[in-house]
DNA sequence: GTCTATAGCTAGATAGAC
DNA sequence: GTCTATCTAGCTATAGAC
């Protein structure tokens, strides 16, 4: 019998999770497996192209999860301060505070990145593309909107990394507040 | 003989390039040997402890650089646009206009992360510190001027990941503008 | 679908000649 | 100091029983 969609996403999360935390290069078979508490010729048979399918497979799970709880809230109706809110909070959640490190990071860098550019590209320029709309939302002309748009991204990963190598999350937070406060001054 | 203290600064030059592009578990003990043109027993002899001691005498180099090159840069006497000019400058050599990856990035994440974290944070901190004192020239109290070398190193690394992600050097280039007019508006 | 067992390879690291 | 040759451990990946 096949597994269900909540078990293969459980598995794509456990993987996740190893991925985000020691990079593409620093996972080995061995690491996936015991996340995900299958044996590794167990892993071979759900993803048969290996450790490169798994983690295409996770950037797909984590491409829909953005589109569902943060690009689809931001181009969503109604006032746009509740919007950003319900985002920022998704986005506080995704990266638990500021604790975690950004798994579209750990794929995008070093050997990985040629593998994996064009798809984080991807995720990447819809962030920036749905705070863009809200900047446009918000009164900015369209070269502005993208341009806060960029700079909204670029503040969440770069604060991402200072959080972690500083282990000072407050700096996230700050981030945060910082994002709402471009688009509502 | 022992080799002179350019030719091993040569050496680091070129496990830093490694570093810095594949990682630091990306990293193979060939692929420096390749890098630097010396012969895996060779490097040894350079650093008994192997690859760790390796990535720790970069880090290390990279501290020098940074210190002479901005940190003195920053605090020293001279007209503020000025030490930003030249501190701006250098460091968009060093990330060759924002086409290449940063070393302390490349060395703060996955396994790497635990081994050299307090060393990379150090660096951070210089950073955090001199344009903090920048700041503190320009006008700002201490909390805003320290909140604005944040910030710049936040810009800083941010934009060095979507530029590359995106293949778009000019968010680099944009990232260096605004934080120019950070500290002149 | 999951498992045990293992093949084949490359990693980091070392011995010892020169 | 640099080299060739080699060791062992861990890697990715597969075969085949259940």
């Amino acid at each position: 019998m096949a597994y269900t969609k909540v078990e293969q996403d459980i598995v794509l999360e456990k993987l996740m999770d190893v991925f985000r935390s020691v990079g593409y290069d620093g996972a080995s078979m061995t690491d996936l497996a015991d996340a995900t508490g299958l044996k590794k010729a167990s892993l071979y048979h759900r993803f048969p192209e290996g450790k490169e399918a798994m983690a295409h497979a996770v950037l797909n799970h984590v491409a829909n999860w953005n589109n569902a709880q943060i690009f689809d809230i931001l181009v969503s109706s109604g006032p746009v301060e509740e919007r950003l809110d319900t985002a920022l909070k998704s986005i506080d959640t995704l990266y638990n505070g500021g604790r975690v490190a950004c798994i579209l990071r750990a794929l995008s860098h070093g050997r990985a990145a040629e593998i994996f550019r064009s798809e984080i590209a991807e995720i990447f320029g819809k962030w920036v593309t749905a705070f863009a709309h809200v900047a446009g939302d918000v009164g900015h002309d369209p070269q502005s909107a993208n341009r806060l748009g960029e700079s909204t991204l670029i503040r969440i990963q770069g604060s991402l990394i200072l959080a972690q190598t500083l282990h000072r999350p407050d700096l996230f937070q700050d981030a945060l507040r910082d994002i709402k406060t471009d688009f509502l001054k």
